[in-house]
DNA sequence: TCAAATATGTACCGATCGGTACACAATAAC
DNA sequence: GTTATTGTGTACCGATCGGTACATATTTGA
């Protein structure tokens, strides 16, 4: 075991709850102590255990990702059996749970941080660690639709990488719309549209108007 | 003429200042302070021309939706000769051309600051009006998308809501992508997939040109 | 039992926050 | 000129900011 006191705080809680204050209010707009109050813990004891507020800023959002992001996107490319179009759906659908479920702040951590990022107001590191993690996530999508033109599911003329900066931009979109108040069923009726769009690229069969 | 002194400053130039410094560092991550220094000010001329912080903001966030994305939604529903496809296209690009110009911050000072509230360090007044200029956008948008249909260039079995809800959240995400560096023209190849989209749309049978 | 190591609680640091009191400068009406 | 009115500049307000010094409380290893 290790020397000394004892915690007497779960550190993978406290780490929970400064997540959903940044998801809440933000990086500027979360202050140490409203950190300290809302944990339960002292100021010394949140800066033993996470460093500062900027490496806690990022612990959580570093969270935010491997427990909310990641799977559901885990989800969309590992599961595939299923056509590519069925997945989309799906995975958009539980975006929009996430976005807009009533036990969370609305929105998106990581949308929202983005937006506030590149200012002042964001410490340098965080918003290039934001721009990692974009990139991250348009290459797994890039990979995605890469390996389905690969295995003859999508049309050689389909371009992999527009395919995903679009699907990114529909999604952050909502999850904009999702922090604006916008309720479950607006969102969702998003997908269908979205989804034809991605149609398109799946089956040659459809009518695909070319510009000529 | 009124009794008093003369303002030293531009009123109108000084509004401008402020509204770029919150486009770049949002409304907490821009200080009193940042402004009255960008601005060339004293804070008690400040305060004597725009009241507060919160007052300040809200000036410089209609002076954004006035200069900027009023123009450009005006420009969409009233050139109405030309098909509207193409007039979303060009309304599209413009709004490219907005959140990625190089002379001002990057992203829409609207879809950031909508981010930004909803949680403590933003007022409820912002918050609320943030709200109504998006509800007054998506309504304009439908209006536009329900003249059309009346005018029977849209299918009947078209949902004006679903599309005004569609649109703005591509262009809420092209903004968040724009904010993140993402450069122009990997956002102008997004444009092409959403007309695909709305032209599905507009016409079942005819090709529907895309130009640029 | 005692020393080393780690956590907690209080109390505080300099800096900055949004906002203002007050003296003074400038302008217009009389 | 006098007076009323309005803007400017300085200097300051209490509150809060992010962060820490230091004494005390636990815990383990020796």
């Amino acid at each position: 075991m290790s020397v000394g006191r004892k915690r007497s705080f779960d550190k993978s809680e406290a780490l929970d709850k400064a997540m959903r204050l940044f998801w809440e209010n933000g990086y500027s707009g979360t202050s140490v102590s409203d950190l300290t109050e809302q944990l339960g813990i002292n100021k010394p004891s949140l800066y033993a255990a996470f460093g500062n507020k900027e490496k806690l800023f990022q612990s959580a959002l570093e969270r935010y990702m491997a427990c909310y992001a990641a799977p559901l996107l885990e989800q969309l490319t590992i599961d595939d059996e299923k056509p590519l179009a069925q997945r989309i759906h799906h995975y958009m659908n539980n975006i929009i749970e996430l976005v807009s479920d009533t036990a969370s702040p609305k929105g998106c951590l990581f949308v929202k941080s983005s937006c506030e990022a590149g200012g002042t107001g964001v410490p340098e590191e965080v918003t290039q660690a934001l721009q990692s993690m974009g990139l991250a996530t348009q290459q797994v999508l890039i990979t995605l639709f890469d390996k389905e033109q690969r295995l003859g599911r999508l049309p050689a003329t389909a371009e992999p990488k527009v395919m995903a900066d679009y699907l990114m931009s529909v999604l952050y979109g909502i999850s904009v719309l999702a922090r604006q108040g916008r309720p479950k069923q607006e969102l969702n009726s998003i997908i269908e549209m979205t989804i034809n769009t991605l149609s398109l690229q799946l089956d040659d069969t459809e009518v695909v108007p070319v510009a000529g």
